[in-house]
DNA sequence: GGAATGACATTTA
DNA sequence: CTAAATGCCATTC
């Protein structure tokens, strides 16, 4: 590959994460997904690569990157502060105790849902 | 081109 | 149920 060139932007081609944003962008106020569910989404199992992606967050404010949470219905993590994401969840409507979300069935949002 | 990292998932003890 | 170990995939150094 070039030695530097981030700014290699082909519009046609996206990176894996940018598919990631894209999904999260689909998903609803209240809703949650989790990382396996946006890995299977986009035809692999890059859970783990998922969550890399949120990591580097390029763009906070544009991607709900809150709403993605493991699979156990737990949390998982935050860039900007485990407690920041649990606030913003329970601000959406989404309940959480003991660290994980109630009824995580219940907000979970399913991708396969838009296909139809 | 290769090693290291990570906001995960799954299985076994 | 909790903890540890293993696997997996993409990005970054």
């Amino acid at each position: 590959m070039q030695t530097n060139n981030k700014q290699n932007k082909h519009l046609s081609d996206l990176s894996f994460n940018e598919q990631c944003y894209l999904l999260l962008r689909k998903i609803p106020k209240g809703r949650v997904t989790t990382y396996k569910a946006i890995a299977e989404a986009l035809g692999t199992k890059a859970y783990q690569a998922v969550g890399n992606a949120m990591n580097k967050n390029p763009n906070p404010i544009n991607v709900p990157c809150h709403r993605v949470v493991n699979t156990d219905g737990r949390l998982g993590g935050y860039a900007f502060g485990l407690e920041k994401k649990m606030a913003l969840l329970t601000k959406e409507g989404v309940v959480v105790a003991e660290g994980r979300i109630v009824d995580f069935k219940n907000v979970f949002f399913d991708f396969q849902d838009l296909s139809d």
